[in-house]
DNA sequence: TGAGAATTTCAAAACGTTTTAAATTTTAGC
DNA sequence: GCTAAAATTTAAAACGTTTTGAAATTCTCA
């Protein structure tokens, strides 16, 4: 364990010098800085974290709190997005303190790290409407990114357009002569559903096209959900069925494409599908039978953006100059066909 | 930002004692002890994390470097484990670090955190053989606890008894009738893995059954891959069919299932199925049709035993010390029956 | 009442950095 | 060769705790 003063002593200078020398400050000689660095290197020293953060107040480290695994989606968005965020995070010595919250008070460990005063921001995922930790951490003052938004946002996020991709579904449905278009839906108390649902309304107005009730469902975003959904509103237990569904996610299709194939229908004569694709490894679309057409927005790709929102909140930049919106890539598969003539028109 | 002096000046004391009184030291007068806890909560007052850590040259933190997602289970189980495993460690003040390693340098990162002094200890989980991890940390001297184990572990680790799973589902199949017993595993570098194939073959052994290689086939846990294991099996393509197979994962045992149905096999009539159950809630063992007979632990409760482990190796306890090995529970109910008189005997 | 012990408090040092303000050395201009 | 300016280095303070060793206070009991 090598301190600055014993490079200091080795050298016969003064920690400051070294410290200066380490960090790269100008005013100090160039033969100097080389001198101290080679036997900085040599001795093998490490600064240590502890004394630096004292002196600088900031802590180096971004909490990540996730929801408990039954509020999240099941699906391992959570892990692709904290790995790539722990990465990118370390490549500027930013540490990732992870914590999961507990389900009876969703800003306790907020409010457990920030009284420690251990973290220099935070990482929020799964924003609602009037979410609690938003604005606990807005109260405080302590710097946050939201992956993902609600409505006219006055803070950091990264989001994809999640109105655009349910307009671009619908819109492409509507080109291949769709006109029954029904949507299975993430939760409604998440922001990106609700945006979607947006979009789908909008669209489906502007296209002239009702949306009986039966035709949008909300649930969690999993195979069975998509299944029963799917089957439910295909069965024609609910009105007259839909001829495309729209779907959150690809494990929601995956229900769906089950559903069809125990109803007998054939995905896309039959019935055409279209999904968002998060671009998670274990439900490939195009591995689908027939391959998946999809509204696709990789989840890795949130991890950089995210990460350098932290790097520019924490240089001091506003909230409000750090708010990305991304489109979603539309790419035409083999689940949707133009529509059958069936002699039942619109709903 | 009250400080400790702050408290000290209120009350004319020093700060050596306000010290003492706020960590409970005996040798402080009762009076003054409450006294200076009132202002302290008062003055919400709240110590700064890095001068302690500072001082003391512990961290209070935790590092938990998890392997890129390919190289994960595909199911949630980690997330279990850590957001368990947090929510404990943060019982006793300490924080979890999180970390992902890349694939090309599975050392990098816990060099990393080493070098920045930055954490107390490590949990590690997916041990494999002569893991470099483990070798790493051993000769940096550096606190660890492994979830699993390898062989005869010289470390601290808590780990399910996988040789029993395996007998136990031999076992138990053999008492039903059944002599073509296959199994449908995990990836052969896994340690856990390799001691239920262990397991299995002394079991086949001691029954006096034989074992063709077609019987044993490694893979990742998932469902796709189940299925395709299964169907391989069971289409009779790799040699005569087993009438029963165990499997490593609930995901793998779903798998299975539609294989069995692809083929017209009937569970349990024609085939018994048994599951190792790690009790993850996306695919609950008792919602499979038939109900599942599977030898179930929970990986949730890995989590308070490492986290103890954790604590005590702090606390100074050796890791030879700290090894549990915990036994699975055998739940029989529905995929499992006796076997059908074929015509065919053993393999 | 006073000696000695026990209890309680304190001043100062320590942890390992960074930063401020001042001091020293070097350079440049004449 | 002198002076002013620029470049480089330094001592000391600061960050907020804990700990050490000593000092002050209170108690006990003869």
């Amino acid at each position: 364990m090598t301190t600055l003063k014993d490079i200091a002593a080795e050298l016969k200078l003064s920690p400051a010098t070294v410290s200066r020398a380490l960090n790269g400050f100008p005013e100090v000689n160039a033969k100097t800085r080389e001198l101290v660095r080679e036997t900085a290197s040599r001795l093998n020293y490490r600064p240590n974290q502890f004394a630096q953060k004292l002196v600088s107040g900031r802590s180096g480290m971004v909490g990540l709190i996730l929801k408990p695994f039954e509020a999240t989606n099941g699906d391992s968005s959570f892990f692709q997005v904290m790995s790539g965020l722990s990465r990118i995070l370390a490549q500027t010595e930013l540490d990732l303190v992870f914590q999961a919250s507990t389900d009876d008070d969703i800003v306790a460990p907020y409010r457990r790290m920030v009284d420690k005063k251990m973290l220099d921001a935070f990482i929020l995922n799964g924003p609602e409407k009037d979410d609690p930790r938003i604005a606990y951490l807005q109260e405080q003052g302590i710097p946050f990114v939201v992956h993902g938004r609600v409505g006219d946002a006055d803070y950091a996020f990264y989001d994809i357009d999640n109105n655009q991709v349910a307009e671009d579904a619908v819109n492409l449905l509507c080109d291949l002569g769709h006109t029954r278009i029904a949507l299975i839906n993430g939760h409604q108390h998440y922001s990106f559903a609700i945006d979607r649902h947006a979009g789908y309304q909008k669209a489906m107005q502007q296209h002239d096209l009702t949306v009986p009730e039966s035709a949008v469902q909300h649930g969690p975003q999993t195979s069975n959900f998509g299944y029963t959904a799917a089957l439910s509103m295909l069965s024609g237990r609910r009105g007259v069925p839909p001829t495309a569904i729209i779907c959150a996610s690809t494990a929601i299709a995956d229900g769906v494409y089950r559903a069809a194939k125990d109803l007998n229908l054939s995905i896309p004569k039959d019935l055409s599908v279209v999904a968002h694709d998060d671009a998670v490894p274990e439900m490939r679309a195009v591995n689908f039978e027939p391959a998946l057409t999809v509204t696709r927005s990789p989840l890795r790709e949130a991890c950089e953006p995210l990460a350098r929102a932290v790097g520019k909140l924490l240089d001091g930049e506003a909230p409000e100059n750090l708010q990305t919106v991304t489109p979603a890539e539309l790419i035409v598969r083999n689940s949707t066909a133009p529509v059958a003539i069936t002699g039942i028109d619109k709903w």
